[in-house]
DNA sequence: CTTCTGGTAGACTGGTCAGTCTAGTTGGAG
DNA sequence: CTCCAACTAGACTGACCAGTCTACCAGAAG
């Protein structure tokens, strides 16, 4: 039925532009989904609203979630952190940021909102949570977006540009990496 | 004759890879470096080629040189942070980053060499930059290449992806920003 | 003067692809 | 039973494009 044609095409068309950008066809893409090309412009109008709608769904991938009552900070943000690197950083997340970023130009408006609705909204409410923890005089006082974004520069910056380039990471593991960073982050904001 | 060609022929496809990435194509780069496209294919003996050709002089140009006397630890990663923000988040840098990274997974070898070349010697030179402090005792002791990591991170992590998505930086000055980064950078590595 | 090299214009081949169209099938609602 | 909406396969149009080919031209070297 209807509705769960759609689905397949979506994810038929997800795998597809996650492997090969917006080259990917759309014969391809009908017959990854087991579906007529019919099919797939019944639900969409064309090529363009499907790609948007699946770089929707894609930039929404990347979320994450704060637990908001830091007791011990470094642990929350350590937990963050983990999940953040996994997402932006897997082979899933480094597809997505390589099929969506190169459209950026034909599509504006939309990426400006798929940027607003995910990281921004991140920046947004860590930053929240770094005030929190500045009022409550656990963190020293300095401009809490800054910080917010400071800290998902150093946790997703340079080791996404070498993953971007097919660089293999060196060999240190991903849980002491991440832990080194927050704690060289945290120094930063030490009273 | 022939030199001359060949350097007309990079420039156009050049500026035409950074407008319409890989898609540009053969006829359009032929017209706008005034040439046949014979003349094109008498050069280089596929697109493919001549993409990597484009692609490695891009690369380069993000390079900005250290100099190697840092009398005045701040002043010295002023100079380099300001000229290297202005590289890669310049209109021309992010375009480049837009051409180059969909294009990562074909040509895999040549990325790799690419990222070496550029990003990667420059955190070789600055974590050396880095080490000389520490030995003079200006720095804290620290892992010098995890520092020059972070310090790139922080000079071009979010604010890049915010220009890879269109998302127009707000009022804040360059010159603000990049001290606000130093500043911040410097108080993780004092003593 | 001839020959060779590097150049020109432009036609052509073979392939791919978005999007349309035709003609027919199926399953559920009335 | 009939009708309709969603589906199917597959042919088709029009466009674009990498790369080749033909036929021609200009200037420098011998």
């Amino acid at each position: 039925m209807t509705v769960a044609h759609r689905e397949r095409v979506v994810r038929a068309a997800t795998s597809s532009f996650l492997a090969h950008g917006y080259r990917s066809s759309v014969d391809e893409i009908a017959r990854r989904a087991g579906v007529a090309k019919q099919t797939v412009y019944h639900h969409f109008p064309s090529k363009d609203e499907l790609f948007k709608e699946v770089a929707r769904d894609l930039t929404q991938r990347v979320m994450v979630e704060l637990e908001s009552p830091p007791q011990d900070l470094r642990e929350g943000l350590l937990r963050f952190a983990l999940v953040y690197r996994q997402r932006t950083l897997g082979a899933q997340g480094i597809s997505a940021f390589r099929t969506l970023v190169p459209e950026v130009p034909r599509f504006r408006g939309v990426a400006r909102a798929m940027y607003a609705s995910s990281v921004g909204e991140m920046v947004r409410r860590l930053a929240e949570w770094f005030a929190g923890a500045m009022d409550a005089g656990r963190l020293r006082r300095e401009d809490p977006v800054f910080a917010a974004e400071m800290f998902l520069s150093m946790l997703a910056g340079l080791d996404r540009v070498k993953r971007l380039f097919s660089v293999s990471d060196e060999a240190e593991s991903e849980a002491r990496r991440t832990a080194r960073i927050i704690d060289c982050f945290l120094r930063m904001l030490e009273k």
